[in-house]
DNA sequence: CATTCACGGTGACAACGTCACTGAACGCGG
DNA sequence: CCGCGTTCAGTGACGTTGTCACCGTGAATG
Protein backbone atom coordinates (compact mmCIF):
# COMPACT_ATOMS: atom_id res chain seq x y z
CA UNK A 1 0.00 0.00 0.00
CA UNK A 2 3.01 2.42 0.93
CA UNK A 3 5.16 2.31 -1.63
CA UNK A 4 8.92 4.07 -1.43
CA UNK A 5 9.03 4.38 -4.94
CA UNK A 6 11.10 7.61 -5.90
CA UNK A 7 9.07 9.82 -7.01
CA UNK A 8 10.60 13.09 -6.95
CA UNK A 9 11.59 12.80 -10.48
CA UNK A 10 7.83 13.48 -10.87
CA UNK A 11 8.28 16.88 -9.82
CA UNK A 12 10.04 19.66 -11.94
CA UNK A 13 11.50 21.81 -9.55
CA UNK A 14 12.70 18.64 -7.51
CA UNK A 15 14.79 16.91 -9.63
CA UNK A 16 17.92 18.59 -9.14
CA UNK A 17 17.07 17.95 -5.18
CA UNK A 18 20.20 17.79 -3.13
CA UNK A 19 21.18 13.86 -2.59
CA UNK A 20 21.11 13.94 1.12
CA UNK A 21 17.50 15.87 1.33
CA UNK A 22 16.08 13.55 -1.51
CA UNK A 23 16.79 10.06 0.95
CA UNK A 24 15.55 12.35 3.85
CA UNK A 25 12.07 13.07 1.96
CA UNK A 26 11.47 9.90 0.47
CA UNK A 27 12.24 7.91 3.42
CA UNK A 28 9.97 10.15 5.73
CA UNK A 29 7.31 10.65 3.71
CA UNK A 30 4.12 8.21 2.34
CA UNK A 31 3.09 7.83 -1.16
CA UNK A 32 -0.71 7.35 -0.35
CA UNK A 33 -3.33 6.31 -2.40
CA UNK A 34 -7.32 8.66 -1.82
CA UNK A 35 -10.54 7.81 -3.73
CA UNK A 36 -11.94 9.68 -5.56
CA UNK A 37 -14.65 11.72 -3.93
CA UNK A 38 -12.69 12.55 -0.65
CA UNK A 39 -12.23 15.48 1.19
CA UNK A 40 -8.83 16.17 1.35
CA UNK A 41 -9.16 19.59 3.88
CA UNK A 42 -12.20 21.97 4.56
CA UNK A 43 -14.15 22.86 7.45
CA UNK A 44 -13.52 20.88 10.03
CA UNK A 45 -11.00 18.48 8.46
CA UNK A 46 -7.39 20.12 9.41
CA UNK A 47 -4.98 18.08 7.74
CA UNK A 48 -1.35 17.28 9.29
CA UNK A 49 0.47 16.93 5.87
CA UNK A 50 1.69 18.54 2.87
CA UNK A 51 0.41 17.12 -0.24
CA UNK A 52 2.63 16.42 -3.65
CA UNK A 53 0.38 15.02 -6.20
CA UNK A 54 2.00 12.13 -8.28
CA UNK A 55 -1.19 11.59 -10.15
CA UNK A 56 -5.26 12.31 -10.17
CA UNK A 57 -6.57 15.90 -10.30
CA UNK A 58 -7.71 18.20 -6.48
CA UNK A 59 -10.79 20.47 -7.13
CA UNK A 60 -10.33 23.72 -4.53
CA UNK A 61 -13.35 25.30 -4.09
CA UNK A 62 -15.10 27.64 -1.62
CA UNK A 63 -19.15 27.43 -0.70
CA UNK A 64 -21.07 30.11 0.46
CA UNK A 65 -23.07 29.93 3.55
CA UNK A 66 -25.93 30.63 1.33
CA UNK A 67 -25.15 27.36 -0.56
CA UNK A 68 -23.55 28.31 -3.63
CA UNK A 69 -20.03 27.24 -4.44
CA UNK A 70 -17.62 28.48 -7.07
CA UNK A 71 -14.58 26.72 -8.10
CA UNK A 72 -11.04 28.31 -7.45
CA UNK A 73 -8.46 26.23 -9.16
CA UNK A 74 -7.41 22.78 -9.59
CA UNK A 75 -4.46 20.75 -8.36
CA UNK A 76 -2.85 18.78 -11.52
CA UNK A 77 0.02 15.72 -11.24
CA UNK A 78 3.43 17.25 -10.27
CA UNK A 79 1.68 20.36 -8.15
CA UNK A 80 1.53 20.74 -4.43
CA UNK A 81 -1.67 21.55 -3.12
CA UNK A 82 -0.32 24.19 -0.61
CA UNK A 83 -3.84 24.57 1.01
CA UNK A 84 -3.17 21.61 2.69
CA UNK A 85 -0.30 23.63 4.62
CA UNK A 86 -2.30 26.26 5.01
CA UNK A 87 -5.32 24.27 6.93
CA UNK A 88 -2.44 23.23 9.01
CA UNK A 89 -2.26 26.86 10.44
CA UNK A 90 -6.06 26.70 11.35
CA UNK A 91 -7.53 29.04 9.24
CA UNK A 92 -10.92 27.66 9.93
CA UNK A 93 -12.77 30.94 8.44
CA UNK A 94 -11.77 30.07 4.81
CA UNK A 95 -14.10 27.51 3.84
CA UNK A 96 -12.47 26.35 1.13
CA UNK A 97 -12.40 22.66 0.19
CA UNK A 98 -10.32 20.15 -1.43
CA UNK A 99 -11.80 17.49 -3.24
CA UNK A 100 -10.13 15.01 -5.09
CA UNK A 101 -12.20 14.58 -8.39
CA UNK A 102 -10.22 11.53 -9.45
CA UNK A 103 -8.56 8.98 -7.37
CA UNK A 104 -5.49 10.71 -6.66
CA UNK A 105 -1.73 9.09 -5.43
CA UNK A 106 -0.18 11.53 -3.85
CA UNK A 107 3.52 12.08 -1.54
CA UNK A 108 2.30 13.10 1.80
CA UNK A 109 4.91 15.35 3.68
CA UNK A 110 4.18 15.39 7.60
CA UNK A 111 4.31 19.06 8.84
CA UNK A 112 7.25 18.62 10.92
CA UNK A 113 9.37 17.15 7.93
CA UNK A 114 7.97 19.91 5.72
CA UNK A 115 9.37 22.67 7.82
CA UNK A 116 12.30 21.07 8.04
CA UNK A 117 12.99 20.51 4.45
CA UNK A 118 12.29 24.32 3.84
CA UNK A 119 15.04 25.51 6.02
CA UNK A 120 17.41 22.50 4.77
CA UNK A 121 16.70 22.58 1.15
CA UNK A 122 17.04 25.82 -1.45
CA UNK A 123 15.82 23.80 -4.12
CA UNK A 124 12.21 22.63 -1.87
CA UNK A 125 11.77 26.44 -0.58
CA UNK A 126 11.58 27.30 -3.86
CA UNK A 127 9.85 25.10 -5.10
CA UNK A 128 7.18 25.42 -2.24
CA UNK A 129 6.98 29.52 -2.81
CA UNK A 130 7.04 29.02 -6.65
CA UNK A 131 3.62 27.09 -5.80
CA UNK A 132 2.57 29.73 -3.75
CA UNK A 133 2.96 32.47 -5.85
CA UNK A 134 1.26 30.42 -8.83
CA UNK A 135 -1.90 30.32 -6.97
CA UNK A 136 -1.99 33.79 -5.97
CA UNK A 137 -1.27 34.67 -9.82
CA UNK A 138 -4.11 32.26 -10.65
CA UNK A 139 -6.53 33.50 -8.34
CA UNK A 140 -5.80 37.48 -9.51
CA UNK A 141 -7.18 35.80 -12.95
CA UNK A 142 -9.93 34.39 -11.34
CA UNK A 143 -11.02 37.68 -10.01
CA UNK A 144 -10.41 39.13 -13.25
CA UNK A 145 -12.21 37.02 -15.32
CA UNK A 146 -15.42 37.10 -12.82
CA UNK A 147 -15.54 40.62 -12.49
CA UNK A 148 -14.71 41.92 -16.74
CA UNK A 149 -16.15 38.26 -18.70
CA UNK A 150 -19.16 37.61 -19.88
CA UNK A 151 -20.39 34.40 -18.49
CA UNK A 152 -20.43 32.44 -22.28
CA UNK A 153 -17.27 33.68 -23.17
CA UNK A 154 -16.17 32.07 -19.61
CA UNK A 155 -18.42 29.50 -20.04
CA UNK A 156 -16.68 28.74 -23.62
CA UNK A 157 -13.37 28.85 -21.73
CA UNK A 158 -14.66 26.04 -18.81
CA UNK A 159 -16.01 23.65 -21.12
CA UNK A 160 -12.26 23.79 -23.42
CA UNK A 161 -10.91 23.02 -20.03
CA UNK A 162 -13.22 20.59 -18.84
CA UNK A 163 -13.14 18.28 -22.00
CA UNK A 164 -9.32 17.89 -22.22
CA UNK A 165 -9.30 17.42 -25.64
CA UNK A 166 -12.29 14.62 -25.29
CA UNK A 167 -15.40 15.70 -27.15
CA UNK A 168 -17.62 14.72 -24.22
CA UNK A 169 -17.80 16.30 -20.64
CA UNK A 170 -18.79 14.62 -18.07
CA UNK A 171 -21.09 17.45 -15.80
CA UNK A 172 -24.29 18.66 -14.90
CA UNK A 173 -25.63 22.43 -15.35
CA UNK A 174 -25.61 22.73 -11.95
CA UNK A 175 -21.83 21.34 -12.06
CA UNK A 176 -20.81 24.06 -14.58
CA UNK A 177 -23.08 26.87 -12.77
CA UNK A 178 -20.13 26.26 -9.73
CA UNK A 179 -17.13 26.65 -12.22
CA UNK A 180 -17.85 30.21 -12.79
CA UNK A 181 -19.98 30.96 -9.83
CA UNK A 182 -23.11 31.68 -11.96
CA UNK A 183 -26.94 30.42 -11.31
CA UNK A 184 -27.87 26.69 -13.20
CA UNK A 185 -30.50 28.63 -15.11
CA UNK A 186 -28.03 30.79 -16.55
CA UNK A 187 -26.04 28.26 -17.46
CA UNK A 188 -29.08 26.07 -18.79
CA UNK A 189 -29.38 29.45 -21.71
CA UNK A 190 -26.16 29.56 -22.58
CA UNK A 191 -25.95 25.95 -23.10
CA UNK A 192 -28.81 26.31 -25.28
CA UNK A 193 -27.78 28.92 -27.27
CA UNK A 194 -24.30 26.71 -28.02
CA UNK A 195 -26.67 23.90 -29.13
CA UNK A 196 -28.79 26.09 -30.99
CA UNK A 197 -25.36 26.75 -33.35
CA UNK A 198 -24.73 23.64 -33.42
CA UNK A 199 -21.29 23.76 -31.34
CA UNK A 200 -22.77 20.61 -28.68
CA UNK A 201 -25.09 18.31 -28.00
CA UNK A 202 -26.68 17.77 -25.00
CA UNK A 203 -27.93 14.78 -22.60
CA UNK A 204 -28.82 14.15 -19.14
CA UNK A 205 -25.24 14.76 -17.56
CA UNK A 206 -23.64 15.09 -20.21
CA UNK A 207 -22.32 17.58 -22.94
CA UNK A 208 -20.85 16.39 -26.62
CA UNK A 209 -18.55 18.90 -28.35
CA UNK A 210 -19.60 18.95 -32.25
CA UNK A 211 -17.72 21.81 -33.20
CA UNK A 212 -15.10 22.71 -30.84
CA UNK A 213 -13.85 25.66 -33.08
CA UNK A 214 -16.62 28.02 -32.89
CA UNK A 215 -16.49 27.33 -28.69
CA UNK A 216 -12.74 28.37 -29.26
CA UNK A 217 -13.26 31.68 -31.14
CA UNK A 218 -15.73 32.18 -28.75
CA UNK A 219 -13.36 31.61 -25.52
CA UNK A 220 -11.14 33.63 -27.58
CA UNK A 221 -13.38 36.80 -27.30
CA UNK A 222 -11.26 39.78 -26.10
CA UNK A 223 -14.21 42.23 -25.98
CA UNK A 224 -12.73 46.10 -26.56
CA UNK B 1 18.01 58.45 5.94
CA UNK B 2 18.08 54.83 6.50
CA UNK B 3 17.72 53.94 10.53
CA UNK B 4 18.44 51.14 12.20
CA UNK B 5 16.18 51.32 14.67
CA UNK B 6 14.92 48.12 16.06
CA UNK B 7 11.83 47.87 14.04
CA UNK B 8 11.44 44.01 14.74
CA UNK B 9 9.35 44.84 17.74
CA UNK B 10 6.37 45.58 15.19
CA UNK B 11 5.83 42.83 14.41
CA UNK B 12 3.46 40.39 16.23
CA UNK B 13 5.44 37.06 14.81
CA UNK B 14 8.86 38.81 15.37
CA UNK B 15 8.81 39.96 18.60
CA UNK B 16 10.37 36.42 19.70
CA UNK B 17 12.51 35.80 16.83
CA UNK B 18 16.02 34.16 17.85
CA UNK B 19 18.77 36.45 18.97
CA UNK B 20 21.34 36.03 16.12
CA UNK B 21 18.76 35.80 13.40
CA UNK B 22 17.12 39.34 14.72
CA UNK B 23 20.59 41.09 14.88
CA UNK B 24 21.22 39.29 10.93
CA UNK B 25 17.89 40.49 9.87
CA UNK B 26 18.70 44.38 11.42
CA UNK B 27 21.93 44.76 10.10
CA UNK B 28 21.02 43.31 6.68
CA UNK B 29 18.00 45.18 5.63
CA UNK B 30 17.16 49.04 5.61
CA UNK B 31 14.29 51.03 6.38
CA UNK B 32 12.91 53.00 3.55
CA UNK B 33 10.72 56.22 3.21
CA UNK B 34 8.46 55.60 -0.26
CA UNK B 35 6.45 58.59 -1.25
CA UNK B 36 3.09 58.02 -1.55
CA UNK B 37 1.62 57.15 -4.84
CA UNK B 38 5.00 55.24 -6.18
CA UNK B 39 4.46 51.63 -7.31
CA UNK B 40 5.99 49.34 -5.45
CA UNK B 41 5.80 46.76 -7.60
CA UNK B 42 3.82 45.60 -10.64
CA UNK B 43 4.47 44.85 -14.92
CA UNK B 44 7.76 45.78 -15.69
CA UNK B 45 8.95 46.66 -11.90
CA UNK B 46 10.27 43.67 -10.29
CA UNK B 47 11.22 44.03 -7.02
CA UNK B 48 14.36 42.55 -5.30
CA UNK B 49 13.40 43.12 -1.54
CA UNK B 50 10.69 42.01 0.77
CA UNK B 51 9.00 44.87 2.12
CA UNK B 52 7.82 44.39 5.51
CA UNK B 53 5.84 47.08 6.71
CA UNK B 54 6.78 49.47 9.12
CA UNK B 55 3.80 52.40 8.74
CA UNK B 56 1.55 53.44 5.92
CA UNK B 57 -0.68 51.18 3.38
CA UNK B 58 -0.52 49.57 0.12
CA UNK B 59 -2.99 48.77 -2.46
CA UNK B 60 -2.30 45.16 -4.29
CA UNK B 61 -4.87 45.98 -7.78
CA UNK B 62 -5.18 44.46 -11.23
CA UNK B 63 -5.70 46.26 -14.31
CA UNK B 64 -7.60 44.34 -17.03
CA UNK B 65 -6.33 44.90 -20.87
CA UNK B 66 -9.46 46.94 -21.14
CA UNK B 67 -8.39 49.40 -18.79
CA UNK B 68 -10.42 48.54 -15.72
CA UNK B 69 -9.08 48.01 -12.22
CA UNK B 70 -10.01 46.29 -9.22
CA UNK B 71 -8.96 46.12 -5.64
CA UNK B 72 -7.73 43.17 -4.25
CA UNK B 73 -6.29 43.24 -1.24
CA UNK B 74 -4.55 46.04 1.12
CA UNK B 75 -1.29 45.67 3.18
CA UNK B 76 -1.28 47.53 6.45
CA UNK B 77 1.56 48.26 8.86
CA UNK B 78 2.67 45.25 10.57
CA UNK B 79 2.60 42.89 7.35
CA UNK B 80 4.25 42.07 5.19
CA UNK B 81 4.37 42.53 1.05
CA UNK B 82 4.74 38.99 -0.10
CA UNK B 83 3.58 39.93 -3.68
CA UNK B 84 7.02 41.26 -3.48
CA UNK B 85 8.42 38.08 -3.55
CA UNK B 86 6.55 36.93 -5.98
CA UNK B 87 7.42 39.66 -8.07
CA UNK B 88 11.14 38.71 -7.67
CA UNK B 89 10.03 34.98 -9.27
CA UNK B 90 9.42 37.00 -12.26
CA UNK B 91 5.92 36.33 -13.17
CA UNK B 92 4.87 39.07 -15.09
CA UNK B 93 2.00 37.72 -16.58
CA UNK B 94 0.01 38.25 -13.23
CA UNK B 95 -0.39 42.31 -13.92
CA UNK B 96 -1.09 42.66 -10.98
CA UNK B 97 0.69 46.26 -9.23
CA UNK B 98 1.51 47.34 -5.42
CA UNK B 99 0.69 51.16 -5.07
CA UNK B 100 1.79 53.12 -1.99
CA UNK B 101 -1.60 54.79 -0.68
CA UNK B 102 0.33 56.55 2.04
CA UNK B 103 3.72 57.65 2.61
CA UNK B 104 5.34 54.29 3.79
CA UNK B 105 7.80 53.49 5.98
CA UNK B 106 9.50 49.56 5.49
CA UNK B 107 12.42 47.40 6.31
CA UNK B 108 13.66 46.20 3.06
CA UNK B 109 14.93 42.55 3.33
CA UNK B 110 16.92 42.15 0.07
CA UNK B 111 15.83 38.19 -1.50
CA UNK B 112 18.97 36.38 -0.17
CA UNK B 113 18.68 37.89 3.20
CA UNK B 114 15.25 36.51 2.94
CA UNK B 115 16.49 33.17 1.72
CA UNK B 116 18.85 32.91 4.41
CA UNK B 117 16.25 33.73 6.84
CA UNK B 118 13.60 31.40 5.97
CA UNK B 119 16.23 28.92 6.30
CA UNK B 120 17.57 29.74 9.79
CA UNK B 121 14.58 30.66 11.50
CA UNK B 122 11.39 28.42 12.34
CA UNK B 123 9.87 31.86 13.72
CA UNK B 124 10.35 33.89 10.56
CA UNK B 125 8.98 30.92 8.28
CA UNK B 126 5.95 30.44 10.43
CA UNK B 127 5.20 34.33 9.59
CA UNK B 128 5.96 34.39 5.65
CA UNK B 129 3.88 31.28 5.58
CA UNK B 130 0.87 32.91 7.82
CA UNK B 131 1.11 35.82 5.16
CA UNK B 132 1.04 33.87 2.47
CA UNK B 133 -2.12 31.99 3.40
CA UNK B 134 -3.57 34.77 4.98
CA UNK B 135 -3.25 36.54 1.59
CA UNK B 136 -4.69 33.45 -0.16
CA UNK B 137 -8.02 33.34 2.27
CA UNK B 138 -8.78 37.02 1.59
CA UNK B 139 -8.72 36.24 -1.82
CA UNK B 140 -10.97 33.62 -1.24
CA UNK B 141 -13.52 36.02 0.30
CA UNK B 142 -12.89 38.21 -2.24
CA UNK B 143 -13.98 36.07 -4.90
CA UNK B 144 -16.97 35.06 -2.34
CA UNK B 145 -18.35 38.50 -2.23
CA UNK B 146 -17.95 38.90 -6.32
CA UNK B 147 -19.41 36.16 -7.06
CA UNK B 148 -22.64 36.12 -4.52
CA UNK B 149 -22.94 40.12 -2.62
CA UNK B 150 -25.14 42.64 -4.76
CA UNK B 151 -23.35 45.43 -5.16
CA UNK B 152 -24.94 47.90 -2.66
CA UNK B 153 -23.93 45.79 0.13
CA UNK B 154 -19.88 45.69 -1.30
CA UNK B 155 -20.59 49.48 -1.81
CA UNK B 156 -21.60 49.80 1.45
CA UNK B 157 -18.82 47.59 3.20
CA UNK B 158 -16.67 49.40 0.94
CA UNK B 159 -17.21 52.61 2.25
CA UNK B 160 -16.99 51.86 5.50
CA UNK B 161 -13.44 49.72 5.35
CA UNK B 162 -12.04 53.48 3.59
CA UNK B 163 -13.89 55.70 6.25
CA UNK B 164 -11.96 53.78 9.12
CA UNK B 165 -14.34 55.87 11.72
CA UNK B 166 -13.76 58.84 9.49
CA UNK B 167 -17.09 60.53 8.82
CA UNK B 168 -15.53 61.58 4.91
CA UNK B 169 -13.92 59.22 2.51
CA UNK B 170 -12.24 61.00 -0.13
CA UNK B 171 -12.98 59.05 -3.33
CA UNK B 172 -14.50 59.55 -6.92
CA UNK B 173 -16.88 57.29 -7.52
CA UNK B 174 -14.37 55.71 -10.02
CA UNK B 175 -12.25 55.04 -7.47
CA UNK B 176 -14.92 53.00 -5.42
CA UNK B 177 -16.05 51.28 -8.57
CA UNK B 178 -12.44 49.59 -8.65
CA UNK B 179 -12.34 49.10 -5.52
CA UNK B 180 -15.42 46.61 -6.49
CA UNK B 181 -14.76 46.04 -9.73
CA UNK B 182 -17.64 47.54 -10.84
CA UNK B 183 -18.51 50.08 -13.46
CA UNK B 184 -18.64 53.92 -12.75
CA UNK B 185 -22.73 54.52 -13.23
CA UNK B 186 -22.89 51.64 -11.30
CA UNK B 187 -21.59 53.38 -7.89
CA UNK B 188 -23.33 56.73 -9.35
CA UNK B 189 -26.50 55.10 -8.71
CA UNK B 190 -25.95 53.65 -5.98
CA UNK B 191 -24.37 56.50 -4.07
CA UNK B 192 -27.57 58.72 -5.42
CA UNK B 193 -29.64 56.13 -3.91
CA UNK B 194 -27.49 56.34 -0.33
CA UNK B 195 -27.94 60.22 -0.56
CA UNK B 196 -31.43 59.41 -1.00
CA UNK B 197 -31.95 57.94 1.86
CA UNK B 198 -29.95 60.41 4.16
CA UNK B 199 -27.04 58.25 4.79
CA UNK B 200 -24.66 60.40 2.77
CA UNK B 201 -23.77 63.55 1.28
CA UNK B 202 -21.89 64.06 -1.70
CA UNK B 203 -20.01 66.59 -3.33
CA UNK B 204 -16.60 66.05 -5.84
CA UNK B 205 -14.36 63.68 -4.84
CA UNK B 206 -16.05 63.39 -1.12
CA UNK B 207 -18.07 61.42 0.32
CA UNK B 208 -19.18 62.30 3.93
CA UNK B 209 -21.13 59.80 6.01
CA UNK B 210 -24.43 61.48 7.98
CA UNK B 211 -26.17 57.57 9.20
CA UNK B 212 -23.10 55.49 9.52
CA UNK B 213 -26.19 52.86 11.25
CA UNK B 214 -27.84 52.82 8.01
CA UNK B 215 -24.99 51.59 6.02
CA UNK B 216 -23.69 49.25 8.59
CA UNK B 217 -27.30 47.66 8.39
CA UNK B 218 -27.23 47.25 4.78
CA UNK B 219 -23.45 45.98 4.90
CA UNK B 220 -24.55 43.50 7.61
CA UNK B 221 -27.36 42.15 5.09
CA UNK B 222 -26.68 38.33 4.20
CA UNK B 223 -29.49 37.57 1.96
CA UNK B 224 -31.14 33.74 2.51
C1' DC C 1 -10.82 84.54 -19.66
C1' DA C 2 -11.23 80.66 -22.54
C1' DT C 3 -10.37 75.99 -23.05
C1' DT C 4 -9.74 71.53 -21.45
C1' DC C 5 -10.65 67.87 -18.56
C1' DA C 6 -12.02 65.16 -14.57
C1' DC C 7 -16.21 64.26 -12.33
C1' DG C 8 -20.72 62.75 -11.93
C1' DG C 9 -25.69 62.29 -13.44
C1' DT C 10 -29.05 59.91 -16.57
C1' DG C 11 -31.86 57.19 -19.98
C1' DA C 12 -32.04 53.21 -22.85
C1' DC C 13 -30.94 48.76 -23.44
C1' DA C 14 -28.30 44.32 -22.94
C1' DA C 15 -26.58 40.81 -19.83
C1' DC C 16 -27.08 38.38 -15.73
C1' DG C 17 -29.37 36.71 -11.38
C1' DT C 18 -33.58 35.19 -8.96
C1' DC C 19 -37.96 33.08 -8.40
C1' DA C 20 -41.50 29.99 -9.42
C1' DC C 21 -42.89 26.42 -11.81
C1' DT C 22 -42.82 22.53 -15.32
C1' DG C 23 -41.80 18.14 -17.25
C1' DA C 24 -38.48 14.59 -18.47
C1' DA C 25 -35.10 11.07 -17.13
C1' DC C 26 -33.21 8.14 -13.75
C1' DG C 27 -32.86 5.12 -9.68
C1' DC C 28 -34.96 2.17 -6.49
C1' DG C 29 -38.11 -0.58 -3.71
C1' DG C 30 -41.89 -3.29 -4.05
C1' DC D 1 -42.61 -4.31 -14.39
C1' DC D 2 -44.73 -0.47 -11.93
C1' DG D 3 -45.01 3.44 -9.00
C1' DC D 4 -42.58 6.96 -6.75
C1' DG D 5 -39.22 10.15 -5.29
C1' DT D 6 -35.28 12.58 -6.82
C1' DT D 7 -32.18 14.80 -9.88
C1' DC D 8 -31.77 17.27 -13.96
C1' DA D 9 -33.07 20.54 -17.35
C1' DG D 10 -36.11 24.21 -19.68
C1' DT D 11 -38.78 28.53 -19.35
C1' DG D 12 -41.22 33.01 -18.40
C1' DA D 13 -41.30 37.01 -15.57
C1' DC D 14 -38.94 40.27 -13.28
C1' DG D 15 -35.23 42.62 -10.54
C1' DT D 16 -30.29 43.85 -10.58
C1' DT D 17 -26.12 44.95 -12.79
C1' DG D 18 -23.23 46.28 -16.89
C1' DT D 19 -22.72 49.02 -21.17
C1' DC D 20 -23.25 52.84 -24.18
C1' DA D 21 -24.05 57.42 -25.36
C1' DC D 22 -24.49 61.73 -23.90
C1' DC D 23 -24.73 65.85 -20.98
C1' DG D 24 -23.76 69.52 -17.45
C1' DT D 25 -20.75 71.17 -13.93
C1' DG D 26 -16.88 72.73 -11.65
C1' DA D 27 -11.81 72.72 -11.35
C1' DA D 28 -7.44 73.48 -13.33
C1' DT D 29 -4.49 75.36 -16.73
C1' DG D 30 -2.46 78.39 -19.86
Amino acid sequence: MELTIDWLTQFDGLTRLEPEVRQSLLAKSTVRRIAAGTVIFGPGKPSESLLLLLDGRVRVQKLSESGREIVLYRVEAGQSCIMTTAAMLAYEDSAAEGIAETELQAAAVPLNVFDETVARSPTFRNLIFKEYTKRITELFQVIEDISFLRVDIRLAQSLLALSRGSAEVQATHQRMAAELGTAREVVSRQLGEFQRRGWIRQSRGVIEILDREGIVRLAAVTPE
